[in-house]
DNA sequence: CAGTTATATAATAATCTAATTATATAACTG
DNA sequence: CAGTTATATAATTAGATTATTATATAACTG
């Protein structure tokens, strides 16, 4: 899954995660978005481009602007691929207590 | 959230995302996750270093060998992140379906 | 049209990542 | 104990990533 190579990697970066949050509240465009961090334009352009090419992010064109908003396609694959996960950790979490369940029914034998 | 860098960084390789997906089935050596793949040894055993220190996987010692098993706790960390995403997507969703009724009942009001 | 504003691209340097091979360590096995 | 097996660490190299500055482009503005 190519895609999802493309999407953690977006994620793994506090800058990025940052502007994610910031596009939460709503639409901005790339100066909005550049203003409360200590790094230059063509940087959060760059990050911008990154976002984009992840899915997480869409762009419009509007004069000389181009205001960013989130997209909902990457996340949703993320979502796909974390409920495997989520779905795995529940199943071990279950052998687990079966495990457990079974050393104390032994415990149990030894006391009696 | 330096704990988020790291867990989506971790993500970010098919391999290692592989090896998590060996490890849903259960518990798993450093061999026998090593052997699907074409890659060697010590490379795996770099792989799962980085996995372990993403909190995604746990290891025990066990004679020579160390099997891993999945961790909850980055994935857990990794839902709340998401969460505020899908909620601000949701939200969005909202806010563009009622840009679309207001834009339809300005055509409906031209229409009349 | 000249100047400014919003954004993108390119060249470059610094840092990080991931793989390889070689080697170390420590536990099993005969 | 000697040899093998499971795993880790180190040195090295190749490639990717991120930031910077300088510059290009294209749309607004007077």
């Amino acid at each position: 899954m190519p895609d999802l190579d493309t999407a953690f990697s977006a994620l793994a970066d506090p800058t990025r995660r940052a502007i994610l949050a910031k596009l939460a509240e709503g639409e901005a465009t790339v100066m909005e978005l550049a203003q409360p961090f200590a790094m230059s334009q063509p940087a959060i352009s760059r990050h911008l481009k990154v976002l984009e090419g992840a899915g997480l992010i869409v762009r419009r064109v509007e004069g000389t602007r181009r205001p960013c908003r989130l997209a909902p396609d990457a996340i949703r694959q993320i979502d796909q691929w974390l409920d495997m996960m989520r779905a795995a950790l529940a199943k071990n979490y279950d052998r687990l207590d079966s495990v457990l369940a079974a050393m104390q029914s032994e415990k149990e034998q030894e006391n009696e």
